[in-house]
DNA sequence: GCGTGCATGTAAAGTGTTACATGATTCG
DNA sequence: CGAATCATGTAACACTTTACATGCACGC
């Protein structure tokens, strides 16, 4: 029997409900928009465990905010599971980056389209770090006196490094490959301006 | 019917066996010390995607180094194949950072936990950052003329950067936490100093 | 009355990991 | 000759995504 990493949906799910409660609808909206710089669940994935943790008595259902709809509670001992999840080891996710996948093989894919495909990672790096500026300032404000501040602040300094991280990688990369001829082993691409 | 995303193991095969052929075992091994800071292939996927790739006419099999052992080499429609799956589109992987989901719910988690897990991570980063100056340093002088060469070390210099990165980030955080006391919300954990 | 957004779910399918299974070769 | 390593594969299963299906409420 293929012994299974853990799946780290029900962490997600049991953690946002600890901030506050809310219907599964919202919950996949919290965890696209509050988490997702760093996390990201499925719609698929939030129903059946939402499922599967009022089963286990770890969340509650209660009347929602409209007819038919229902609003879920974190439990006492959901909040003891979620400690237990959150102490349990990290399992990495197996890396995969395309970028450095296609830069690897820059040889075939060509010159040209490696600093493409640079310029176009600085852009949205670019993008990313505006948005962190953004939002660590939003939150400083709006959450002054929460104790999850310090905590959240954290995750959030840490996209904005990495974004940061990402633009000056790419202007040294754009250096780099600035000495190669832009016809060392082009491919045959007819699409050129 | 779902429209899955493409997989990219076909690529990470390709450009493997792009550089030279070898046998999937040999593969297997390029792929997770040579790709393996950026890109992960599992064991399973090997072989089948060999298999098609061979039905393809993208790579054709050899004479291995030992009887019953095949090389498989890289054909020029391989090549092709190749340079059409690096031009793809980046699909990229939704995120999903562990230390960043359990830092989020700190207040949960406590902030002794916290501090460990930064710690753990740094160590971590700077175990890496080493790994990266030694290959950076071994590369250039083995690979000194090799047109791979720039395109190698910019993804090494990637992962140098990201490692650097993160050190930094650790501290940051680790200060910041710093101002916490810590009996919090703190778990019942007997494991105490 | 109709579109948009809130709301709840299910089903099909693909991706990817891990455990299992097997055998040859080399080296001490 | 036994252990380590090279070598090749398969099968079960977990994980995750995406498309589909359905309905209510509210504003215009």
């Amino acid at each position: 029997m293929p012994m299974a990493r853990r799946s780290q949906t029900e962490t997600a799910v049991l953690g946002a409900l600890s901030m506050h409660p809310m219907t599964a609808y919202a919950l996949r909206e919290a965890i696209r928009d509050v988490l997702g710089h760093f996390w990201s669940e499925s719609f698929g994935q939030i129903y059946p465990t939402l499922g599967a943790l009022e089963r286990q008595g770890h969340v509650e259902r209660r009347e929602g905010p409209r007819s038919g709809s229902s609003t879920f509670v974190i439990t006492d001992s959901g909040t003891a599971r979620l400690r237990e999840l959150l102490n349990e080891p990290i399992t990495a996710a197996p890396p995969r980056n395309g970028l450095l996948l296609r830069l690897f093989f820059g040889r075939t894919l060509g010159v040209r389209k490696c600093r493409e495909l640079l310029l176009e990672a600085k852009a949205d790096a670019e993008r990313n770090l505006a948005g962190y500026e953004g939002l660590a300032r939003k939150i400083s404000a709006e959450e002054k006196d929460s104790p999850d501040l310090p905590y959240v602040l954290t995750t959030i300094s840490a996209g904005r490094r990495s974004a940061e991280n990402v633009i000056a990688w790419a202007d040294e990369a754009l250096a780099l490959l600035g000495d190669i001829p832009a016809d060392d082993t082009t491919p045959t691409n007819g699409e050129s301006s």
